[in-house]
RNA sequence: GGCGACAUAGCCAAGUGGUAAGGCAGGGGUCUGCAAAACCCCGAUUCCCCGGUUCAAAUCCGGGUGUCGCCU
């Protein structure tokens, strides 16, 4: 039994979480966001995070589950995500999956498992294999066990040739198996996509310029010196994400503040970029484009639409 | 006004006689346990303009134009 749930997606700054959860409550829906960054705690501002005047009294799942310090992962997101939208569904309530994160969201709608238990130990021990023997040897090794991998991935590809050698020596099966058979799997919800765009890139990246000035203005390198107060290593994954690297070497005196705002005006374009790109090959997504600037009643007007239709 | 240096892709930039490195930005793509991550692909029929020397010129010579620096 699949569920019915929407899914308010596109590259950042175009207003996700406004129309998520305005949607939400029209439908009287609950939003279960699905965000790599928001995960975590303390990390509200750079993560354009709603707060709760933005929730509009919607139930909002899946904001500030870890802490910085902890590790998070897809497989630990379809995990927690799914029993969410499980339990929304079981209130007889529609969940709304609004996010940017497209690995995380395609995979909780298919519902992929990730059964294998991780080991560190043997990912370092491949890892090292991969910097003694380089990527040219490893595919040859990869090729032995796994030709169609081998044949994919690129000899510079170093977290995937390592992910292969892991799975396989982990589980005793190849990944390109494994992800044949999760492929072969009806998706675990019925899930209707929509994603915001701008019909001209331009209006974008203005977008996004503007955002990063709002959230400097609203406090962000106080936030990140919260957090590195706080005892969080400046090389968690959390604190890589875009607005928090730059300003931490800014703090350290690397750069200038200016110089560090510029950047993360450039790598919320290029991570827009590849959202995008992520989007565009799904032949399932229904877009909305808006002209200079996000229009909530509009996209509201259309998303219902879609709603009606599919 | 005089002297000197420099002019190569959107930006930075190598190349000083043999057929235009590289980096950044930008664009496109991949993606199944770090995904706001990681990885791949794409750019000058031409080097400020005009003429000359030469088999051959971004490279040498002359003249323009422009920018910068120094001097009156």
């Amino acid at each position: 039994m699949t569920g019915r749930i929407i899914v308010i997606t596109g590259p950042t700054a175009t207003g996700k979480t406004a129309l998520g959860a305005n949607l939400a409550k029209q439908i009287g829906g609950e939003v279960v966001s699905a965000d790599s960054m928001q995960i975590y705690r303390r990390m509200n501002i750079g993560t354009a995070k709603p707060t709760a005047a933005e929730q509009l009294g919607v139930p909002h799942h899946m904001l500030s589950v870890a802490e910085p310090w902890e590790d998070y992962s897809v497989s630990k997101y379809v995990e927690d995500a799914s029993k969410c939208v499980d339990d929304i569904l079981n209130r007889e309530k529609t969940p709304v999956i609004v996010g940017g994160t497209g690995l995380y969201i395609d995979s909780l709608i298919r519902g992929n498992e990730f059964s294998d238990k991780p080991d560190p130990m043997l990912r370092a021990e491949i890892e090292a294999e991969y910097d003694n023997a380089g990527g040219e040897a490893m595919l040859v090794k990869l090729a032995a066990f796994d030709p169609e991998s081998a044949e994919k991935l690129h000899a510079n590809d170093k977290k995937r040739i390592v992910r292969a050698f892991e799975v396989f020596r982990g589980t005793g099966q190849t990944i390109s198996q494994h992800n044949r058979e999760t492929k072969d799997l009806p998706p675990r919800y019925d899930a209707v996509k929509i994603a915001l765009n701008f019909s001209d890139r331009q209006d974008l990246y203005n977008r996004i310029d503007t955002r990063v000035d709002t959230m400097m203005s609203a406090g962000l390198a106080q936030e990140v010196r919260g957090i590195l107060n706080a005892g969080v290593s400046a090389n968690t994954t959390a604190m890589q994400a875009i607005g928090y690297k730059e300003l931490i070497g800014a703090i350290a005196g690397e750069y200038s503040f200016d110089e560090a705002v510029n950047t993360i005006k450039m790598e919320s374009r290029r991570y827009a970029k590849r959202q995008l790109t992520w989007l565009r090959r799904d032949d399932n997504v229904q877009w909305i484009f808006y002209e200079k600037t996000p229009d909530l009643d509009w996209g509201l007007h259309v998303s219902t639409g879609y709603l009606q239709v599919l």
